[in-house]
DNA sequence: TTCAGGATGTACT
DNA sequence: GTACATCCTGAAC
């Protein structure tokens, strides 16, 4: 399995996200793998962007993760039921991220079921495997992501990212960008065209 | 199919 | 006390 290095998570942000699309994220649950191709990510780039956690350099207990090298994940608990899931990025210190905000479903469809409705995968109604990962705290939730999480290694063997993934043909796709969603409080940096999707 | 409202903990002022 | 990188439900169209 062509596991992601960790000298790809220290690049360019922008360029980490748009990589990103089209990869799959894999999460082992014991003996099991769910697996799902990243659809829709979005960067945050601390220095300049005022819609990031870790803008201007703010370290707290929360952001610590973010200033870690790259290669880590950081995930963070929103609206007091959610959890996000971000790729770090860049160098230690630079406080920059990727957030994966949207999953295709590849593997492991049963676990994953169970973890996101308490449901078999094949007793679900068509509205939830239409919405099954396609947010961030979705995705999380379908993959038992949690704070206990927080600051796992990307380069290990629990949570990490793959170019391919085995039994799955890599479909073709096509990048879109746009503006980065609930966000509006971030001034100009709201406008910054740093979401990126594919169909 | 779209939309308003609510749930709810943590970080920060 | 307030805001938050969200999602689900139920009601109206």
């Amino acid at each position: 399995m062509d596991k992601l290095p960790k000298d790809f998570y220290l690049l360019d942000t922008l360029t980490v996200a748009r990589e990103l699309l089209g990869a799959y994220l894999v999460r082992r649950a014991g003996e099991q793998l769910i697996a799902g191709r990243i659809t829709e990510t979005e960067a945050y780039i601390g220095a300049i962007d005022k819609a990031c956690h870790a803008y201007g350099g703010r370290l707290t207990p929360r952001t610590k993760i973010m200033f870690e090298p790259g290669g880590c994940a950081y995930i963070y608990f929103i609206y007091g039921m959610y959890y996000c899931m971000n790729v770090v990025t860049e160098p230690e210190g630079c406080g920059c991220a990727v957030l994966i905000r949207g999953l295709d479903l590849a593997a492991g469809h049963d676990i994953a079921a169970r973890f996101r409705y308490g449901e078999e995968f094949e007793n679900l109604s068509s509205y939830r495997l239409k919405n099954f990962s396609n947010g961030p705290g979705k995705l999380c939730k379908a993959l038992n992501l949690t704070k206990e999480q927080n600051g796992e290694d990307l380069t290990g063997s629990l949570l990490y990212i793959t170019k391919t993934f085995p039994g799955i043909t890599n479909s073709k796709y096509t990048i879109h960008t746009g503006k980065r969603i609930g966000i509006g409080y971030a001034e100009e940096a709201q406008h910054f065209m740093w979401r990126f999707f594919i169909k």
